[in-house]
DNA sequence: GGAGAAACTCGACCGCAGTCGACTTTCTCT
DNA sequence: AGAGAAAGTCGACTGCGGTCGAGTTTCTCC
């Protein structure tokens, strides 16, 4: 039986997390104080610090909850008898697709997943366990199905597949992508070399070839750079 | 010939640079207010904002100073006749070493850098034209020697390769890897399978896979995962 | 039951980044 | 040269995130 004090905690908890939900989705997340977030849930201001120890932090626990629904979502649609590289790309466009439908959440959440302050490394490294073992479920049963090389390591494969995933959306914060299409080409080759090295690029269809050289020259152009 | 007028923009221009040069290097970034830097630069703090669009964009002004001598000594280190590899990965770690020896700048430098926010768009792509640029070189060399396969793109590569060092950095602030040590290790064996295929792992040493093992337990324990 | 300790709550308060409009300097044009 | 426009300067001011210590509630133990 839990005492009276732990049992407010928790409602207390609730409520600032109920409030934080409620205010980010509504005016986004500069725009809410920590002040109007404390008397939206009817609390002081101090108090919030009590449960968390940044802005942040309030943040992080607020992603969870949508990430929750994200991944749910995300499940269904994911076919499990897909090709493996075709899996890996819609898990990963499919976060993309996420992350960045507001962009300014997703740059704060992207900022404080992929260098977290020291205020935030522990929420952060927690809400990232879902995603490496979402990676690690799929790479398990392709790898029972004998699609992946035997000898290749599965860390390092996530590896390769996260750093994709933080450099396609970095991408996306550098105005180097606009758009999720062009997004996915870029996510598709970069996996494809990674499953089955640097001259898998044979394995792109002829049209993702060409969506890819546009892109390339597209990028080349912006920067007056040449290879 | 110069009027009066931008004569006086450079001067302070300049006062102000050197002023952030001076105080962050001191004290550090955050614990440095923008009226210090006002004093100590000999102007009213709105003027600053005249010239730059927020404090992020100061720092990276000031950055451009430390990364230009950085990447200067970085160069007279690198060994062009090296393996193609070495040089990958020297250039890597020594920008994750230059990146990370202060931890404060480090981070808010990679946020800015990553996923830069819309007043630090401009200053951040300019910062790394010099490191895309500078890839580029050493894979162009390497092209010509033959030692690139013919059918690679150099541009994916390119992404492969900042993808890596985005993700070892990020290992960095998420206290998944705390040597340098370790980093090279990762880098190198991202690196050989980027450039050879995913069975490049046979490329490396018997201790590089010995130090790679104790990593991944490490990595697996601290998150309490099985793959 | 009650007294003292421990945990929790609160909003006035702090120093901060960034804004604003009154003021000064420079440029431009006749 | 001088007047009016344009550009640049300034620090008081705003609202912010976060702290702090006085006050309140809950727990603990006799």
């Amino acid at each position: 039986m839990l005492g009276v004090r732990e049992q407010k905690k928790q409602q207390t908890r609730k409520a600032i997390i109920d409030a934080a939900i409620r205010l980010f989705t509504e005016k986004g997340f500069e725009q809410t104080s920590m002040s109007e977030l404390a008397r939206a849930a009817g609390v002081g201001k101090g108090t919030i610090y009590g449960y968390f120890k940044a802005k942040e932090e309030i943040f992080l626990a607020y992603c969870e909850a949508e990430i929750e629904f994200a991944f749910a979502a995300l499940d269904r649609k994911l076919d499990e008898q897909a090709p493996l590289v075709d899996q890996l790309v819609a898990q990963t466009i499919g976060q993309i697709t996420f992350v960045t439908s507001n962009r300014e959440f997703g740059r704060i959440f992207a900022r404080e997943m992929v260098f977290p302050g020291e205020s935030s490394k522990l929420a952060s490294r927690e809400l990232d366990m879902r995603y490496l073992s979402k990676l690690g479920e799929v790479l398990g049963r392709s790898q029972q199905l004998g699609e992946l090389p035997e000898d290749s390591d599965p860390l390092l494969l996530i590896a390769h597949l996260h750093a994709i995933y933080i450099l396609v959306l970095s991408t996306f914060y550098r105005d180097d992508l606009t758009s999720l299409e062009d997004a996915e080409v870029l996510v598709r080759l970069l996996v494809l070399q990674v499953l089955y090295g640097p001259t898998a690029l044979a394995l792109a269809t002829a049209e993702e070839r060409q969506k890819w050289g546009n892109l390339k020259q597209q990028f080349l152009e912006q920067r007056e750079l040449k290879l």
